[in-house]
DNA sequence: GCCGTTTTCGGCCCGACTGTTTTCAGTCG
């Protein structure tokens, strides 16, 4: 992604933090923010939308924003953000980040009890300056040293397999102890967004009291933030740090518009309701309203209905155009886990991973796939017990003998070939000749040349895929320096094949490179790069990310037969 | 600050919970 398209969004994010330190509130403050995420979504470069004159053309960003935007890149500077900052604190901003402390209580201490930072806050929370302020008191106090707590001890968000396994592990803790109906993990969670912060849960039951009460008697429950009637918040103790989950529960005639509404995303639901305002109705998590005369809310498909959509699957609710395509009916049908027949990248224990060819071989018959790709590491990945060409030759003749004695499973020769530092395969191409598919990435040397090397990848005549393309890890590592418009260009050219690797920490391609990826006409392989029986299962994480890149069935090559597989992989091969 | 099949001006989503309140502001999602 383009960086100063990060730049300029954590600029607007300041500018609106800014403007409500000063008291400002309302729709000026809304409007910087949705520039900033508009801008963290965009794949486009904004300096090559401001060159071409273009930036008015992005939903939420008008004259004033585009304006800012050339100030900024053609000078370096942007007045505005110089002069709402003027005279702020610059530790006042951190303090925005504790749960329970907003903008107004920020200036109340500053105005009063001249706050500059956090450890001034500890301190006037401490000695008990604070709570003597108008509006302040002892609880309130409390409560700030609890959120001070929480963000110091708490990891960042989590990856979307701690998130399910939680969700899970208190959906059935629900259950089991209440006469809850429907238990359900909504939020950014069910949206399969790549990381999620807390976990919202959505109840109905004849007894929401019980319900409520049973929640917050988790056992991992470290703190109550609040319990009330139908809704309350836990801080629970997690392997990788404090986690907050929130629980509501609805009655069953409001249950779809209440998961409709904590499915979110906000932006998504504000330009719902700005659309049934339009029409003269009204939504919130209680249904759809008419003149105070509920007309839908049991569920998502009637509240969708009810103002004249299709239903948007939860993917999609991110406010990229779904709704516009829902009102012209043009829709994805979103690839669906089922569809899935192939899982075509996998390691045993030949290089690195943990589980023979055999296990891997009957788990994912278990999965109900009809083929797979063996792909070990190459010679170059010594740390990965990389194959020698000697190695891979032996192992193909295996797979050879081993698909004879398979029925209606097949097993493909494949490898996970290291682009090497100067641009060039880890197997001389007679080798590579012999393998099915001929997957290739980048292990080393992330950032001499990554978008050269990976092009030449993509055009040489036996490559059929490109593996986790930026190489990012989530909140541990940005990827290749490597210019992704560029590789999918050169997909799209030489119709080469491109990974959604689908290991939680990877999401590589992400939701909106990968639409990138299926708009400029490239096809996508959705991989889990297991290493073990169990690792198979991520493919949940790469189809969900999928959906979010709004892919259908006949955008990704694992849902193709083995036979059409096998001959779109020659054809590659002939048009090279 | 953005935006337009009622508008280039006057709108802009909606409600729960908490704490400090005697009628409501702040925060959150």
């Amino acid at each position: 992604m383009a960086i100063k398209n990060q730049e300029l969004a954590r600029i607007f994010e300041r500018i609106a933090d800014a403007l409500e330190l000063k008291g400002e509130t309302g729709f000026r403050v809304l409007a910087y923010r949705k520039a900033a995420r508009v801008l963290t979504d965009l794949t486009e470069d904004v300096a090559e939308l401001d060159r071409e004159n273009r930036l008015e053309t992005v939903p939420g960003i008008g004259s004033g924003i585009a304006k800012k935007i050339h100030e900024y890149l053609a000078t370096g500077k942007m007045k505005k953000l110089e002069e709402v900052t003027a005279g702020i604190e610059p530790g006042l901003f951190a303090l925005l980040d504790i749960p329970g402390v907003g903008p107004r209580t920020v200036k109340l201490l500053n105005d009063k009890l001249r706050v500059k930072n956090i450890d001034d806050l500890k301190r006037v929370l401490m000695d008990g300056s604070a709570a003597q302020l108008p509006g302040m008191g002892k609880k309130k106090v409390e409560n700030i040293l609890k959120g001070l707590e929480q963000i110091e001890r708490a990891g960042s968000r989590m990856y979307l397999n701690e998130a399910f396994e939680l969700a899970e592990l208190i959906i059935e803790y629900i259950r089991s102890g209440s006469d809850a109906k429907e238990v359900i993990a909504a939020g950014s969670l069910r949206r399969g967004r790549e990381t999620v912060g807390d976990l919202d849960i959505l109840a109905t039951g004849s007894n929401p009291q019980q319900i409520v009460h049973r929640f917050v008697t988790f056992p991992m429950t470290r703190q109550v933030l609040s319990a009330g009637e139908t809704k309350a918040s836990i801080v629970i103790a997690s392997a990788n740090g404090l986690r907050q989950i929130d629980l509501r529960v609805v009655e069953p005639e409001t249950f779809g518009a209440a998961l409709q509404y904590f499915t979110g995303s906000k932006d998504h639901n504000v330009a719902l309701r700005t659309l049934a305002q339009k029409m003269g109705l009204k939504i919130s998590e209680y249904g759809v309203f008419r003149n105070d005369r509920r007309i839908a809310g049991k569920t998502e498909l009637e509240v969708y209905q009810a103002i004249g959509l299709p239903y948007i699957e939860p993917e999609l609710r991110e406010d990229r155009g779904e709704i516009a395509a829902a009102q012209e009916n043009r829709l994805p049908v979103l690839v669906r886990q089922e569809d899935i027949k192939s899982d075509l990248h996998i390691h045993t224990t030949a290089s690195d991973g943990s589980s023979s060819l055999i296990e891997i071989v009957r788990a994912a018959q278990q999965l109900g796939y009809t083929h797979i790709a063996i792909a070990e590491h190459s010679v170059s990945a010594g740390y990965a017990g990389g194959l020698t060409a000697d190695q891979l030759l032996s192992r193909c003749d295996e797979i050879d003998r081993l698909n004879e004695n398979l029925k209606k499973f097949r097993i493909l020769k494949s490898a996970e070939v290291d682009i090497t530092p100067d641009g060039k395969l880890d197997y001389p191409d007679s080798v590579l000749a012999r393998l099915d598919l001929v997957i290739a990435s980048i292990h080393q040397a992330f950032n001499r040349d990554a978008t050269r090397r990976v092009c030449n990848a993509i055009e040489h005549p036996l490559v059929h895929i490109i593996a986790h393309p930026s190489g990012r890890l989530i909140g541990k590592r940005p990827g290749y320096d490597i210019n992704l418009e560029k590789v999918i260009e050169c997909a799209a050219q030489n119709r080469k094949i491109l990974e959604i690797n689908s290991y939680y920490e990877r999401l590589d391609l992400n939701d909106v490179w990968a639409r990138q990826a299926k708009e400029a006409g490239v096809l996508i392989a959705v991989n889990t790069d297991a290493h073990s029986v169990s690792d198979l299962s991520w493919m949940r994480y790469g189809v969900m990310t999928a959906r979010r890149a709004w892919l259908t069935r006949n955008d990704i090559i694992n849902c193709l037969s083995l036979a059409q597989l096998m001959k779109l992989l020659a054809r590659l091969r002939q048009s090279s």
